[in-house]
DNA sequence: ACCGGGGCTGAGGCGGCGCTGAGAACGCCG
DNA sequence: CGGCGTTCTCAGCGCCGCCTCAGCCCCGGT
C-alpha cells in the first residue's frame, strides 16, 4: 500500500507499524510524488493525508478518480469539521479518519476497505450522455443541467447504478420506493417525468420486463 | 435502506432525514427483526445500532455475513474505545461511526458505501456471431443490435443455450412455452419471425426433427 | 413426374401492457 | 389561511406483442 504524508515521525511509525502487520508499504512525502506514485503503481490501498505541501489530498483524489484509479483512498486529517469530513468522501474517497487515530482503528478499516470488491466505483455516475452527482444531487444530460425532484433523482440514479441491465418495476418499487407496498402505476408515471425532462430515448422501454439505461 | 435502532427518537429523525436525502427507508427496533427483514429484503445499504435488545449489533453482522449476505453494514454505537470500533469492523461492517454524529457525515459515508459495484454481471452467451445478454435483453448479429420481442427472446436464448444440437418442437414448446400445451405452429412461426431479424442462416431446419443453431 | 406431408408466411383478432392527462392529498412557505 | 411544488392515484386509450388460421411452398419418396 501507499502512504502519502509531510510528517516524516508520523510516516516512520505507520511504516513500521503497516509492514508488521503484513502489508509492503510504499510512501511519499507531498501531494504530487503520491499522486505520481498513486498512478503509476497498483496499489491495493492508499493512506492519504489531507494536509499536504504540492496539491493537498483532496486534490489528489480528484485526480486520481478522473485518471480513472479506482484504489480505495483512506483520508487522514486533523480537520475534523463535518464538511471536511463530507467533502473528502464525496470528492471519492472511501473512508475518512481524524488525527489524532488509533492505529488498530487505522488497521481495521483498512482491512474493511480491502475486503470490498476490488472495483470502487467514481463519485460521479456517467451513463451515455448523462451524468448523475449524488453529492450535489445534480443531473446534466449531453452537458445541459437538468432540474429534477427528489423522487425523479432517486430513481434516475438507481437506473444509472443499474446502467446496461434491465430493471424490472418491482425491483424499482423495493429500491426507489418503500416496501413492496401496493399495487399502482407510479414507476410508469415517473419514467414518464424523467422522459419528457430527459429527452425520451434516455431510457428505453422492455415490454413485460421493465426498463433499460444503455451506455 | 435499512434503519436498525432502539432509540424512537433518533430513528424518526434519521428516516426523515434519509427520506429526505432520497432514499426509501424501512425501519427496525431490535436486532431480531432487522436481522429479519436485512435477510428478506434486498436493501442497498443498513445503518445499525451496536446496543439493541434481541441480538446485538455485531451479532446482527455476524449472521448477515454468515448467510452470504453482503449488503454493505455502517454500524453505529456511543462506545468509541478502539477495541470496539476494530471489532466492529472485523465481525464484517464496513464502517463505524460514534455517537453523537454529525447528519451530514453520516449521508456522506453512506454514499461512500454505495459507491460498491451492485454485484458482478455472470455472462452474456455467444454463438457464431450471434451474442445475448439475458440481463439486459439484448442480442446483436454481427455487432449489429437486434431488436427482438420478449418470446423471440426467450426461444432464441434457449436454442443457443442448447447450440451445435437439434432441439425438437416439443421441447421448445414445453421449455419456451408453458405445458406441453394445445397444437398449432407457434414454434415456426417464431422461427420465422427470428429468421427475418437475424437472417436466414441463423437458424437451421432439420426436417422432421427440429431446429438448430450452430457455432 | 406426381403426390403427400412437413414447413413457411401473410393476415388478422384479441388481450393487456404501458403511456398520458387530470386531479386529489400532502407538506412547506409566506 | 392560501398558493405552490411534489407525490401519487385513477381511468382512458393506443398500440404492441402473442397466437391462430389458412393457404402456399418445397422437400422427399415412389
Amino acid at each position: 500500500m501507499l502512504v502519502v504524508d509531510d510528517e516524516r515521525g508520523l510516516v516512520d511509525a505507520l511504516r513500521r507499524g503497516l509492514t508488521a502487520e503484513g502489508f509492503a508499504v510504499d510512501v511519499a512525502y507531498d501531494g504530487a510524488a503520491g499522486l505520481g506514485l498513486a498512478t503509476d503503481r497498483d496499489y491495493d490501498a492508499i493512506v492519504l493525508d489531507v494536509m499536504l505541501p504540492r496539491r493537498n489530498g483532496y486534490d489528489v483524489v480528484t485526480d486520481l478518480r478522473a485518471a480513472g484509479v479506482t484504489t480505495p483512498v483512506l483520508l487522514l486529517s486533523a480537520k475534523d469539521g463535518e464538511h471536511d469530513v463530507a467533502d473528502g468522501l464525496d470528492v471519492g474517497a472511501d473512508d475518512y479518519l481524524t488525527k489524532p487515530f488509533s492505529f488498530v482503528v487505522l488497521v481495521a478499516r483498512i482491512r474493511a476497505l480491502l475486503r470490498r470488491p476490488p472495483q470502487v466505483r467514481p463519485a460521479v455516475l456517467a451513463v451515455g450522455d448523462l451524468v448523475l452527482d449524488p453529492a450535489a444531487r445534480t443531473v446534466a444530460r449531453a452537458g445541459e443541467p437538468v432540474e429534477l425532484t427528489g423522487r425523479e433523482l432517486a430513481l434516475l440514479e438507481y437506473l444509472m447504478r443499474h446502467a446496461d441491465r434491465v430493471v424490472g418495476k418491482v425491483e424499482l418499487r423495493d429500491h426507489v420506493w418503500d416496501g413492496p407496498g401496493e399495487d399502482g402505476n407510479v414507476v410508469e408515471v415517473y419514467v414518464g417525468y424523467l422522459r419528457r425532462k430527459l429527452g425520451r430515448e434516455a431510457i428505453a422501454t422492455v415490454r413485460g420486463a421493465g426498463y433499460r439505461v444503455a451506455g
